[in-house]
DNA sequence: AGCGGTTACGAAAGACGTAAGGATG
DNA sequence: CATCCTTACGTCTTTCGTAACCGCT
């Protein structure tokens, strides 16, 4: 039996192989031959007696037992990293990790939280991608997941970072313009994701009130609706976050006092490990305490 | 630099000699030369830039680090297991579990349920230790603790098997002998762990009842217990599955049908990982469907 | 034709076992 | 002094890179 490899070295390469779709690339990526990687994958799927890869000669994908393994590959060689970091002396962080955060959150506010973390840790490279959409966590590789609301896979361990309060906001010469004496007769500018056609807000009382809307505008992008509520052209339900500085200028107001809409969990999602790179953990204590500085939640 | 060994090589060579306390003995088991597994150790120590094991010549002890990275070490070791079983087509078990019971369950009761499961998968040997005292799970390298009661150890991963029944039994003629009215005035036969002097009972309508006794005997042993009430000494609280048995040939009857003891649990405790050997897995649901067959449990 | 993966081959590196050295109870 | 761990040394296995080969776009 031919086999000395390294078994972590081999997940390693495989990973690379995996992540590249190509073996010439992961054998740059690693510093090494190509017929080197080409051997390691090979005998790692002749350990396994299963065919991880299909490789034709300007395509590889993986077989779906190769999609499986990818995610265990990754599990098992963060936890091995996080044993060997956890009994070296040298303390200071090092490594990439990757992250997936929405568009909004993640290009104004998040973002200074790991610019943050980055100052703190010179060694640590952040892969920041911005995406709205639901990933299939297992298969993108990354190692943090900021959503907001639900986190659809229970595979996920899952930290709720903060419940960010909502609150319906428009210009003092759009209220002028329109003497109305409910909400829903505003004219309103709904966020797509969230709200669709029908508001929905809490009093501060507790009791509740639904009504749907014919939006002047609708948009699944945060920052137009925010601009057309500066414009006047109608009301919105942000995010106190990300208005709150125009609350202060006055270039925009609380329209309704009494009423909130339900406020928004973010949440914080990690692949389920016993144990995970430090660099990871520290990020995710980061994100976690500067949130409750920054997002200054009243409790919930 | 020295080191293409296999780092869960390492690990494995590392877990052995912390089991054996001793390089050499490591060494016979591994089936290599106790140079190679100096040089393993020697390797790992290196890598992680910690000392491991302090030997002398006549002992080796693991250091703090070493006593960390042990657990670490047996976990990751089980995970790339589970890894390797799930890609092999092989699907027969095999392989060392080690299991940790309680004397009483696990010497009648729970020992039918690991030959049956043994029975099933020739190839798994089953390493059956039966202790009554709390145990430092980390520090045993065993894959499953069988524990009557809380489990004292939040590293673990808890699931209760069951809920067991107990009730006040004795003989016909010890009851004759003491024309007693009340429970208390019972000659009492205790069980030390779970009694101490005190008798609580909870009654068919959820009424409870407690009372301090001078038991007739104390043990911490069942059986001696069990001998006891058996031999009209006097009355003692016992799980029904360990007097079901003598309910029906009327060796001992229920003393008091309307009054029942709490019920104990009886829980399963494993090392908190994402994934475990099929081995481990497998036989944990057959100890939870045995439960459920033969200790037929009512609801609780 | 060019890029990518596999196989072949020679060379080098590293791990293994045997044997010697050293320490401790 | 016997046991156990470490270090030294020679052998041998195994992997590595280069190069040739093959297949697809």
């Amino acid at each position: 039996m031919t086999t000395r490899f390294d078994r972590l070295a081999l997940l390693e390469a495989f990973v690379r192989i995996a992540e590249r779709r190509s073996l010439s690339a992961a054998a740059r990526d690693l510093g090494t031959s190509q017929p080197s990687i080409s051997r390691q994958l090979a005998a790692l799927e002749k350990r396994l007696g299963v065919v991880l890869a299909r490789r034709t000669t300007h395509d590889l994908t993986l077989t779906p037992d190769g999609r499986t393994l990818l995610a265990d590959a990754r599990r098992l060689l963060g936890e091995w990293e996080a044993i060997e970091e956890q009994h070296t002396q040298d303390t200071a962080l090092r490594g990439t990790i990757r992250a997936i955060a929405p568009v909004a959150l993640g290009q104004s506010l998040f973002v200074r939280a790991a610019c943050q973390f980055m100052k703190s840790h010179p060694d640590v490279t952040v892969d920041w991608q911005l995406r709205d959409d639901t990933i299939r966590f297992a298969e993108e590789g990354c190692d943090i997941w900021l959503k907001i609301g639900p986190v659809p896979d229970d595979t996920l361990v899952v930290r709720e970072l903060a419940r960010v309060e909502r609150l319906v906001v428009g210009t003092t010469e759009c209220l002028a313009a329109h003497k109305a004496v409910d909400l829903e007769d505003l004219p309103w500018l709904t966020l797509g994701p969230f709200e669709g056609n029908r508001i929905e807000l809490t009093g501060t009382e507790g009791q509740s009130k639904s009504f749907s809307v014919t939006p002047r505008m609708a948009s699944n992008n945060i920052f137009a609706i925010h601009e057309a509520a500066k414009q006047g052209v109608g009301v919105a339900i942000l995010p106190r976050w990300f208005i709150s500085q125009d609350l202060q200028t006055g270039a925009l107001r609380d329209v309704a006092p009494d009423w909130r809409a339900a406020r928004l969990a973010v949440n914080l999602a990690l692949a389920a490990g016993t144990r995970r790179p430090a660099r990871v953990e520290r990020f995710c204590e980061t994100l976690q305490s500067w949130c409750e500085t920054e997002l200054d939640l009243p409790s919930r």
